[in-house]
RNA sequence: GGGCCGCUAGCUCAAUUGGCAGAGCAACUGACUCUUAAUCAGUAGGUUACAGGUUCGAUUCCUGUGCGGCUCACCA
């Protein structure tokens, strides 16, 4: 018996109760084994490869599985059993099962116990495929009751924090993390089917990088050092490019310690991949291509509905340099207005701040952000991203305060990230530095110098493509859901007590 | 971190102006051999998130705390 304090409530001593009974009984609660001979939709297809044939005997089966529904009607009962793959009628008759398994049944039985039940597959007169129960075992007794039966759980605390509840009863849950199952395998099968390699990289981190944002800091005992989570993958697959291995990706948590919203959990899944020889325009083709073949072999379609959008993945998305972007929207020509002086006046025209790091390249970001990010509603790759604020991006030959990268947008939302790799060491360096300036100025999110990764760049990188997306937000357009919560299983909630 | 909203039975929700805390489902007892939101009769189930305050009296009004949702800021 429990030794610790539980706080039963009234429903779950009486199933208790139950236990003592059956154990009473000689019969184990909880078994070890199952024998299962078909799942309820082989049943169900057996049964009809039968039904009407000359001279067939119907099928006789044995199902396992959660009972859903009990409908008592003294001599006669009717439940639903629930498996992988669905639910099936059970019909119990006294007659059948005899008086003693009958009141078992009846008496020892609760929603949500697991069941195993034999016998044939029949057709009831209301026209239900159901298994005539012959004999029946329990499995598995569940000593606290399902939620109510028709609205189900959906309290969203509840919901997030008993998540083996809400899958239990609210099969459109069950459904979205199987399509975020099988968008993760699609994006592997197309780099996989493209010459790509995967490959998996430290989580934990002596020096962390990659992106702008704040890192979570732990500690190894044996070494008596700190170390970081990693907050993306990017230098160490890049080492992976300099090492020779031309095409690699990798799909894995990162975590960034920083805020939670219904776009942001702390640990969240990306997909990074690095191509040796190409450029942003192939990260540019790998996404559009990526994208609608993932749709097309998970939804079906190409076309996704995301809120009150719909939009099409198939390519060519639009491609809209960002200052062309900034100049439709905002009126503010970023070209013509290159030094921080003369820009910092069109923002404050227009009312915007921006903090901390004070640079033309976060006024133009400001101005992206505040003018053209919610005009994005169709696939688009936004092109060419200020210096200052990519400091891992190579320069444009033509334009050295831009640099060839790229972040796209679907239906409002940003998802994903690419460049042209720098591979310049002394350029790398003298960006590492500039950010070493941005953080003592106060931009706590500024990229620490890397100084090995100056070493590995120094040996050589052939010119190289990146680019990295959110497998959460892909998730969250393929399946209409607003909130990043609803396609994480168990998002990061504040601890209860 | 700011603003707004929410927290009542296992679940979904009510409760009038501050006046005995209720319903459905689930549970328990009984009837019922083709039901499927089964039906019918009956029973039980509450620290109204927590801690204070006002009041003869608080689910209701006030203050604080916790947790959550949305949103703004920040970010991806």
């Amino acid at each position: 018996m429990a030794s610790f304090p539980l706080n039963l409530n009234e429903q779950q001593q009486q199933r208790i109760h139950k236990l003592d009974v059956l154990r009473g009984q000689g019969l184990d609660p909880y078994p070890p084994r199952s024998q299962r001979t078909h799942t309820s939709s082989e049943a169900r297809e057996a049964f009809l490869a039968t039904e009407g044939v000359a001279d067939s005997v119907a099928p006789e089966v044995t199902l396992v599985g959660r009972l859903q529904s009990l409908r008592v009607m003294g001599k006669l009962s009717f439940a639903h059993i629930e498996d992988g793959d669905g639910r099936l009628q059970l019909l119990l008759r006294r007659n059948d099962l005899g008086n003693e398994a009958y009141d078992r049944f009846r008496k020892e039985v609760d929603l949500g116990d697991f069941v195993q039940a034999t016998g044939p597959m029949i057709r009831t007169r209301a026209g239900e495929i159901t298994l005539q129960v012959q004999t029946w075992q329990l499995l598995a007794k569940a000593l606290s009751p399902p939620p109510e039966k028709w609205h189900g759980l959906q309290d969203v605390e509840t919901r997030y924090r008993r998540r083996y509840v809400d899958l239990a009863v609210n099969p459109a849950v069950r459904q979205i993390f199987r399509v975020r199952s099988r968008i993760v395998t699609n994006v592997r099968r197309y780099l996989d089917d493209h010459g790509f390699l995967e490959v998996e990289t430290p989580v934990l981190q002596p020096l962390y990088g990659g992106a702008a944002a704040q890192p979570f800091i732990t500690h190894h005992n044996a070494l008596d050092q700190d170390l970081y989570l990693r907050i993306s993958d990017e230098l160490y697959l890049k080492r992976l490019i300099v090492g020779g291995l031309e095409r690699v990706y990798e799909i894995g948590k990162d975590f960034r310690n920083e805020g939670i919203s219904t776009r942001h959990n702390p640990e969240f899944t990306q997909i990074e991949a690095y191509q040796a020889y190409g450029d942003y325009y192939d990260m540019m083709t790998l996404a559009e291509e990526c994208w609608a073949t993932v749709a097309q072999e998970v939804l079906g379609t190409t076309q996704i509905t995301f809120q009150e959008h719909t939009v099409n993945l198939k390519p060519p998305w639009h491609r809209l340099p960002m200052h062309e972007a900034i100049r439709d929207t905002a009126g503010v020509d970023i070209d013509a207005d290159r030094d921080f002086e003369a820009l910092h006046a069109h923002v404050v025209e227009r009312k915007l701040h921006i903090e901390p790091q004070k640079t033309w390249g976060r006024l133009v970001d400001e101005l992206f952000k505040e003018y053209v990010e919610p005009t994005l509603i169709e696939p688009t790759f936004i092109l060419d991203y200020p210096v200052e604020i990519s400091p891992l991006a190579k320069r444009k030959p033509d334009a050295p305060h831009l640099v060839e990268r790229f972040e796209f947008f679907v239906a409002g939302m940003e998802v994903g990230n690419a460049f042209s790799e720098l591979n310049d060491p002394l350029d790398q360096l003298a960006r590492f530095e500039a950010q070493q300036k941005a953080h003592v100025a106060g931009d706590e999110e500024a990229h620490p110098l890397d100084e090995d990764w100056i070493q590995a760049l120094m040996f050589g990188m052939p010119p190289t493509g990146g680019i990295g997306w959110g497998i959460d937000r892909m998730t969250m357009l393929y399946t209409n859901q607003s909130s990043i919560r609803e396609v994480i299983l168990f998002p990061q909630l504040r601890s209860k007590d």
